[in-house]
DNA sequence: AGTTGCGATGAATCCTTAT
DNA sequence: TATAAGGATTCATCGCAAC
């Protein structure tokens, strides 16, 4: 899915939308530093937050500030608490920076995934899907008093209730799916081998580096080339060096300097894929709009023309001025294929078809014609 | 379906058993008939809670059909926070009821199941596990705006943190899992067809009843012979249908009374099964174990079924959690294979067959079939 | 008797643009 | 901002009728 070579001659082709890709990484707290961004910037946000597996005293507030070691049930509340008031601070700070129609993603484990969900779903975040990422490789569970923990759990959710026109790449995921619709289970090996950075001690740089195929599949499917994605929590720069390679612009934040510097290291070393191996494919709904009324003016279909279903049980009369009429009634192709079938509502596109010396023909395909002549596919 | 008939030595066999085990319905409110239960008497907990679907408008399927959603006035709250009371309710009522080594299972959906494991965190429960319920025929997404909603998400929790004790059937999910750990993620179908509850109008009793498969899992798993398994929200009472059916003791607890009625009559026709295919067996941990327990659990062989060998020489019992019996010991159909053989090792697979009324068939053909079904891994 | 095809259905937060 | 209109959209399974 990832590949890496280009051809010189594709190579030359995206210049264009590559000089206008950014890819860095901030050093600092993200609250603080997102709240810089201008507000309503960003299309994308993917967060990988600590896990506060235990919540043992090593947790920070938002401040930076350390909270104590805790003993006792009382201290085991108060530092929930904290972890609740972390989780707020960047999810406010991440959702300001968000365009409306941008979307974020968090991905976490049972430890904290649970508050994390409850706390978007209080600011108003709105769930789209909670994705799993079903690990074919997990950590076996040791000790034999559990089930094996084989997979994490990633929530998608947009800026709030009402926003529409967010990216989901719907045809595009069902195609590389044998044509069937994209699941929310995920089967993704670890992050392992030649992926995993490794230090001078050859000793892995980041103990929870995701792999780079998960976040391919998230930026594929709900973002588009050029867009700009956010992480809060740079780590390694897996979301940055996937980013990169998609053809997506990149700001990471980072507080941890060494972090920011193997990333940064990782993230330079990415060619980018060329542009037409990233190019969104024209959709059924991406295609530019053409109304019934065309087909006539083009001289596709001529007025007086009688339009049929597929089994010939309706038909209709084309109008001069785009509109038909079916028994007396006059409307449009929409309407009118509603009233024959008795339907509160109907795609006339693909309901009614014109009679020729090869049989029906669908008015679908006469719009598919015009369409390509208009330059797009 | 293949065998299901046992035999009348096993029937007198399981008479203590079933003589000290009750099932029952208390109709009423969850929270104020599960104070009426003693402290600290409960075994196992299984939740299915209103999922707080928060569903606008209609929804029609491509065909113009109607999607028949859950609209009941059951899973309508006002507010979110009203859903934090209610779910901090009930949690709070099972908690006081559990035995210390007791655990607790909710289910849900991305709607609800964030705050449930909030509030349970906060409540001091202790996560052992989130499973994951991967539907093997979920409904699309029917306007292409998100990934299919293919699963839904199970918490597996004991009472506290220090709670030690809890049962969790290691050996023998390993061994029904051909001597792999159990996993978080499970493959199950969605309850239809014959196992649906129907009323007189042929419609579905209830619009969320949930498949006997989840929940043979769940008790087998974690429960053992004999233990009370409570379920606040008995619905078509497809909890108690299976832990009766297991060997253990149920109450429900349903507010509504038709739905009381309807998992009455389905509990009182299930039939236990025999003692013998029921019994834990504790053996050594270096003891090599095996298994097919998704055959059981899919109903291709029923627990209670004679294995035998090709020359029908050698003859073995199906239990329920997928381990089997020969003679008297137990293990996996690979370890059992072997000591029939009286080799070292043995491919239960390729050894082990069921009688048909058209001869022998080899159980690997049953799990090719499974596998095709479902495109495994 | 066995095969094929059609209809029904499942915990669902399920559209976008123009006026 | 609210309303109207255009027009885009489904997978696995089971039961039953038709052949």
């Amino acid at each position: 899915m990832v590949g890496s070579r280009s051809g010189a001659s594709l190579r030359a082709s995206r210049t264009q939308l590559e000089s206008a890709l950014e890819h860095r990484i901030v050093v600092g707290d993200c609250v603080a530093e997102m709240s810089k961004l201008p507000a309503g910037s960003v299309d994308l946000v993917f967060a990988d937050p600590p896990y506060n597996l235990q919540l043992k005293g090593d947790l920070k507030r938002p401040d930076d500030s350390h909270v104590d070691a805790v003993t006792d049930d009382w201290d085991k509340f108060s530092s929930f608490a904290a972890y609740d008031d972390f989780t707020r601070a960047w999810l406010l700070a991440a959702r300001r920076a968000m365009k409306p129609s941008a979307t974020l993603w968090v991905i976490g484990s049972y430890h904290n995934i649970f508050r994390v969900g409850a706390i978007m779903q209080d600011l108003g975040f709105w769930v789209l899907n909670d994705i799993v990422w079903r690990k074919s490789n997990p950590m076996p569970n040791f000790r034999g008093r559990r089930f094996t923990n084989a997979h994490e759990t990633m929530i998608w959710a947009a800026r709030d209730e009402k926003a529409k026109g967010y990216t989901f790449n719907y045809e595009a995921l069902k195609a590389a799916n044998d044509d069937v619709q994209a699941r929310s289970d995920w089967l993704i090996p670890l992050c392992t081998g030649d992926e995993r950075l490794k230090g001078d001690d050859g000793k892995k740089v980041h103990p929870t580096q995701k792999p780079e195929g998960l976040l391919a599949r998230v930026l594929l499917s709900s973002s588009k080339p050029g867009d700009l994605v956010i992480d809060p929590f740079n780590g390694t720069g897996t979301t940055g060096a996937v980013a990169k390679r998609l053809g997506r612009s990149y700001i990471g934040f980072e507080r941890d300097r060494q972090y920011a510097k193997a990333a940064e290291a990782r993230i330079a070393a990415i060619e980018p894929l060329p542009e037409a191996t990233l190019a969104p494919f024209m959709t059924a709904r991406s295609a530019p709009r053409v109304a019934f009324a065309e087909l006539v003016e083009r001289g596709l279909i001529s007025p007086g023309t009688k339009l049929v279903d597929a089994k010939k049980r309706h038909g209709a009369l084309v109008r001069a001025d785009g509109a038909i009429m079916f028994g007396d009634k006059v409307g449009s192709i929409h309407r009118m294929g509603a009233m024959a079938q008795g339907a509160a509502a109907c795609n006339g596109w693909t309901f009614w078809h014109v009679e020729t010396n090869k049989g029906l023909r669908l008015i679908d395909e006469l719009r598919a014609e015009i369409r390509s002549e208009m330059g797009s596919v």
